[in-house]
DNA sequence: TCCCTCTGAGAAAACCTTTTCCCAAATCGC
DNA sequence: GCGATTTGGGAAAAGGTTTTCTCAGAGGGA
């Protein structure tokens, strides 16, 4: 019904709607946006007339005059990533509803091209830009500190003074390490990535922190790579000479999912049983390696597209002229519970 | 050096930049554009000027004026998937070039949201669309058909009549199985995901072709899920009863990474090894995967981010208005040789 | 001197919508 | 019946740029 969808070539303008209406351009305007006052009937035949041709505003012409564009650009380091990409979902989703569309530039980790995309949406006018990376710890290669317009930070590191969201890493470990506790594991390990990330050294603290209050030993974290390779090596230097396995750990908590797959298989190789002897916990609940693990692998999850949500919402705030406290916001993880980190001793 | 980065509350217009020159809007613009007859010291002065105020077009007017925004919109039900991701980002590196920038839009399967997105971008008067997917052989929930303007379509089922760009996943299979061929095996199996994938038939049929080609066995596909765990019960099936291993498989020609890493896992679990007894090769070459199997995975890579490139290529050809074939164009996969295959007899 | 052609630049329309101001007619109070 | 208010709707400006048209003055040829 409606629509007469002949496939116009032509959009059809505000002043066509007026003339088949038999009105001003001005009262159409006022018509279809509910302003102004008129006859009610006269509001009506326009608003049909208006729905008869499939007539749709010009959104260039209304972002021209509104000073407002109704466009926002996502900035990003994170290509092929799995960070990026859930945070991006959730920040379209909260911005979708306020018809507001988004800019996806992908700018791996050139200046130049990072420049190139930002002109090229400060051109277009964008109400303001959301910056996102595969680091909290890092900077997007490009200085967004005086755009004029509103910059959120989200999963990569802000500039000073401005509006950033990020997990809460420190937290996600407590959720794993205090899980094993509860579970009564009493000698828990950590793998980890390398030095170099920040987010080793909180979820490191973190794990020693729950350890030292719950009067647990506290063995120093094993650094490496984020890569399966080093969760086996971990394994071997975890459980390696060990006669029996006497001081061996009852429980890992890895730095990623991807350790957490190799320290499961390495343990299956040496015929140790996980969850029943060993508990494993990953981190990012990275679902297609999760699943696949043997155990299904339990894994605090960083709640990426409520960190994108968050993040869509208070630049929405931001563009709508209420003024937000700088600072950086840190959002709490939660803990999927698989198989691979055990059952409650009495259940 | 310039611009005198104050930050401006205000982006500074061309008839700012005309006043500080002593023109009108008329010059200026035709001196920045390199249009129009001036003296070229005036031409040269207006420029000055622009650059010291750091004047830069308003997008949105231009626009609306030329009738052609300089966005396109991406069109995507693969939120999370790894295809539709370099598929994206090829895109993005053949419009970045032309000043075009991309509107990300995922839809999800979710019909109402589809139309909302295809709505906003049409008010926003988008120059074309490319409508990407996760399947090869599934529409996404919208009709794209009579949509005055360009669209193109990329690893999706495009409408008849329609231009799009597919892998060549008959070609891929080629590749891999003659590769097999090429390296001596003689028992080459087919180990691959449901019957419902339009790929796995095109993939099984050519990995029988070129059995029969060279004369050698064929054994019926096995289809299953696209999961590791559907490679591990594989391997029982081909291995499985077997006293010695006088009929079973020396290679085997997996339909997806997952599928492979499955298989290699469960053939070091009995004993076989890889590449040496059975050689084996993936699909989709998803990084990440096929380095951390071991040995390393070779794969055939789909060269989605070429594909990418030519689609949005191809949009960019036809929103200048040249006029364009209908059909499906297939592009050619290539081999990723790793060292799960096996080196050459003579190697 | 007269007519013609360049040259250099400006005025104004166009793109499409929104909003402010304005005005004529109708209604109301008395 | 007269002034004051309300009702219904239009004219025009604004937003920033591009492009077409116009025009004054300068120079050239005869």
């Amino acid at each position: 019904m409606s629509s007469d969808a002949s496939p116009a070539q032509t959009p059809v303008t505000l002043r066509e709607v007026a003339a088949a209406a038999g009105v001003s351009v001005a009262t159409a305007s006022k018509a279809l946006n509910g302003q102004g006052r008129m006859k009610a009937q006269t509001r009506e035949r326009i608003r049909e007339t208006a729905q008869r041709l499939g007539f749709r505003p010009n959104s260039l012409a209304q972002s021209l005059l509104r000073r407002r564009s109704f466009t926002v650009g996502l900035l990003t380091n994170d290509t092929y990533g799995r960070f990026s990409l859930p945070l991006m979902s959730g920040v379209s989703d909260a911005l979708v509803d306020a018809g507001v569309s988004v800019f996806l530039c992908n700018v791996e980790d050139d200046t130049r091209l990072a420049q190139l995309h930002v002109e090229a949406m400060l051109d277009k006018r964008v109400d303001g830009i959301i910056a996102t990376g595969k680091r909290i710890d890092r900077h997007l290669p490009v200085d967004l500190a005086n755009l004029r317009i509103p910059v959120i930070y989200a999963f990569t590191q802000p500039d000073p003074g401005a509006i950033a969201f990020v997990s809460d890493d420190a937290g996600g470990a407590r959720l794993a390490v205090e899980h094993f506790c509860r579970l009564g594991k009493k000698r828990i390990a950590h793998v980890t990535g390398p030095a170099s990330f920040a987010v080793v050294h909180a979820r490191a603290e973190a794990y020693r922190d729950v350890l030292t209050e719950h009067g647990l030993p506290v063995s120093e974290p094993l650094l490496g790579a984020w890569s399966e390779a080093w969760g086996h090596d971990a394994v071997a230097k975890l459980f390696g000479d060990k006669a029996g396995r006497e001081g061996a750990p009852d429980a890992v908590f890895c730095g990623n999912d991807q350790i957490a797959r190799g320290v499961i298989d390495a343990l299956r190789e040496r015929g140790i049983g996980v969850p029943d002897d060993v508990g494993v916990i990953g981190f990012d609940n990275w679902q297609i390696v999760a699943e696949a693990t043997r155990p299904p692998l339990s894994s605090v999850d960083m709640n990426l597209a409520a960190l994108g949500r968050e993040a869509g919402l208070a630049l929405l705030s931001l563009v709508g002229g209420k003024p937000a406290e700088p600072g950086i916001r840190k959002l709490p993880c939660r803990l999927v519970v698989r198989q691979s980190c055990g059952r409650p001793p009495g259940g």
